[in-house]
DNA sequence: TTCCTGTATCTTGCATACGGACTGGAGATC
DNA sequence: GATCTCCAGTCCGTATGCAAGATACAGGAA
């Protein structure tokens, strides 16, 4: 008998979700705006209460805040907050990479490779919102091929906030975006050649990177509502 | 005038929540259970609507498994699950040290004192469940102390499962206890001396020993409902 | 003016109702 | 006896209603 498994389709929770995460990760947005579960729920065009599981669970990916008959939030990182969250993130990736190399060097390699050529196409298009997921692609990458589910979780609860910072907090500064991609073909030059120590020190200043233009942008308070 | 603060009653999702957690991590249900909302809605006298998002916080802890239409079961690992997760849970514990020592060496130390305190008299007073806990709380200070909310969260969303685990593949093997105090012993001694290396070596055998345990338990088959 | 207070209106927390999907078993059919 | 069909029971997904806490603001008292 042939494979005629169908997909179920998703539920409306799981819709609102993605839905509402991707309206936070994308900036459309703002970093601390109120959400309310009613106008959610009337913009949605669906009751409250898929929209309130919805956000329970964004709530634990970080990427809202639910303050009890107040309202809820879209989060809204503090310096401290993303300094953490850039020293976690250095953790995981580094980790993870570690597994990938000894465990799937090959089908990561090519996955990796997969992702570049679509941030090199996004950078061409000029899209700076395609050119921040094809980033986050290319970083989940490395726990897609990892072989360790729960180091892929881990990261699935912090890559919404990182995936949102990347996106409220870049800024189009000079060369930018090229320094980017010139960081990430080092990675994965040192990946296939099988530097280890290399590419970890070259994610780490990746990140770090990263951590300081977001920090400049925050202290310039422009993105709070 | 004084501080006169009252603190807020728990919302019912949170003790739902709490109550459930307990129930599976001393092992008052068997790994793999059928959980219905509405019979547990009623065991525990709230409506259906804590208790289902009670049961959805649940399941990203991984404590248990919810099957749209068909139900929510306690979770139950496989070898490999059990051995990702050791692994894992390596990853974390190893990096928190690395943190707490660096930066709260002190708080750290007595906190892990008081810890092993807690399991002396555990072990004195020969419960196992309470020994159990108290193993628990020792390695929930690493997080507490390593200054990085991350990976304190990251660590939360294992934890159950960790805990849980100890509690329901845990057999009374000759002399276990004991070198599991004497491990926590030489954890504690290392830490205190600044011998990073030393400490994770320890940790590592200490988790690795816990695996085998753990791994032979699952393969007899004996947990299964 | 300044401060307090009552109230309108917002929010979420929880309970309940209904319908669709799944499961297991009794009975019919071959 | 084996297999199929139908049906009742059970479960979850979703919508809706009500209660209670939080907030903002108008209006009165000092």
């Amino acid at each position: 008998m042939p494979d005629l498994k169908v997909e179920q389709p998703k539920s409306l929770v799981a819709i609102v979700e993605e839905r509402l995460r991707n309206a936070i990760v994308d900036a459309e947005m703002r970093l601390g705006e109120t959400l309310s579960e009613e106008a959610l729920s009337e913009a949605l065009g669906v009751s409250r209460t898929p929209v309130r599981e919805a956000l329970a669970r964004l709530q634990l990916q970080g990427l809202v805040t639910i303050v009890p008959k107040k309202g809820t939030f879209v989060f809204a990182p503090t310096e401290e907050d993303v300094s953490e969250l850039c020293v976690f993130r250095y953790m995981l990736e580094t980790q993870a990479l570690r597994e990938c190399m000894s465990k799937a060097r090959g089908p990561a390699l090519a996955a990796m490779k997969d992702a570049l050529a679509a941030m090199e196409a996004a950078q061409a298009g000029g899209s700076r919102r395609d050119y921040a997921r094809a980033d986050t692609v290319f970083h989940e990458v490395f726990f897609q091929h990892c072989g360790n589910r729960y180091l892929g979780n881990a990261y699935r609860g912090v890559s919404g906030r990182v995936a949102a910072l990347r996106t409220h907090l870049s800024v189009p500064l000079e060369g930018e975006q090229e320094r980017s991609m010139a960081e990430h073909h080092l990675m994965v030059e040192a990946f296939a050649a099988g530097r280890l120590a290399d590419l970890d020190s070259i994610l780490h200043r990746h990140i770090m990177r990263a951590w300081d233009a977001y920090a400049d942008v925050l202290r310039s308070g422009e993105v709070r509502g």
